[in-house]
DNA sequence: GTCTATAGGTTGATAGAC
DNA sequence: GTCTATCAACCTATAGAC
């Protein structure tokens, strides 16, 4: 698909032209769940980022749920469309596929955490998942097609179950992803980093030494 | 070490008997850490719980902040007694490990989480698994530890890296049982479960037919 | 250690002008 | 769509008696 963005795909909008206060306020939102966590989040305090006063915010979003509710489909609707399950048919290495992974999860990571601060936004997001088929299975499915295709290729063990392989290194990189976010951001050290897993698993896909 | 809990360890303690409050205000608090997230979690409503007034709370933990950190390591400390690499020494078989690393994990989980929805809470979580050398890598290790006896034994791929393959190991069991809690129960059932993914490690682990 | 009562402050949410 | 002004509710925390 040429041009991306700017395809002339949707017809011209009418009417008063969007001024960007939702979109600001969902970036300081984001942000906010960052730096503070979901309870220390405040309506007042994301309409002040988003240089917006806070009636505005109740006006885009209705309520404090409904503001924390767009954040996170708003941020997973996005991170959709460069889901590993579709990143997996270009990337042309194990490497490159898990890079992708990660970076993905770093984004995915923040409104999954932020979901669990509150029963009603993790049932919500629960909800918005099973309608979308979206979910850590669609990276398990991703990883294990294209170690599927090595495998008929004949470039890796016929006798490995690809599925499990895929869990065990998406988990792994899941795994590393929320220590540095959970934890601290250098606590990764403490653990195998992609590269080594990576490695180890290649040996182990291609057949052993006798 | 025998009589495990009821040892005579412990001198006989002075003074006027714990009633208990503070181990129900710590109970309740955990209890509504699950059902309702660290958002919804109000100090009146762990009283209420706890069958206790409110000023007890603040009596025991000072303030509302106190009291979650009292649950996050409370519960991390009472985990780090049956840590996976305390386990690893007495488990015989994979699956015995792992699935007390499951259990183990179900646990933790809850309060790593809870710690994720406050940047204060986070931050002394942090601190408090740094101070203990505590954190996943015990895990990576305990695991590790036990593949490489295993390996010493012949009974393993000799050229395997047993930091990286309890790494995937981990990570695949961290993956499911943070889905199950912060989804749903049932979504693991869209992923490899621990048997499969174990069986198919096995597999992997001992030599390849040729 | 636990209670009751209450103060104090913050916060989510609404109303109405522009 | 955005603003200002304001309210009502809630919730944390304290004080002081038992």
């Amino acid at each position: 698909m040429p041009f991306s963005k700017h395809s002339a795909k949707q017809p011209a909008r009418r009417g008063r032209p969007r001024s960007g206060g939702r979109e600001a306020i969902l970036a300081a939102a984001f942000e906010l769940l960052v730096e503070r966590g979901a309870s220390r989040l405040t309506t007042r305090e994301v309409a002040t980022r988003a240089g917006v006063s806070e009636g505005s915010v109740f006006y885009h979003f209705t309520d404090r749920t409904g503001l924390l509710t767009a954040v996170i489909e708003d941020s997973l609707t996005a991170l959709m469309e460069v889901s590993p399950s579709s990143q997996a048919q270009v990337a042309e290495t194990l490497d490159a596929l898990t890079s992708g992974i990660e970076r993905f999860l770093d984004k995915a990571l923040i409104v999954l955490i932020a979901a669990q601060s509150d029963a009603e936004l993790r049932a919500g997001m629960a909800a918005f998942l099973l309608e979308n088929d979206f979910g850590p299975h669609r990276g398990v499915e991703g990883i294990a097609g294209y170690l599927r295709a090595q495998q008929q290729a004949g470039l890796l063990r016929a006798d490995i179950d690809p599925e499990s392989v895929a869990m065990m290194l998406l988990g792994s990189l899941f795994l590393q992803v929320s220590m540095r976010q959970m934890v601290s951001e250098d606590y990764g050290g403490n653990l195998p980093g992609r590269s080594q897993v990576l490695a180890s698993l290649m040996a182990m896909l291609t057949p052993a030494p006798q």
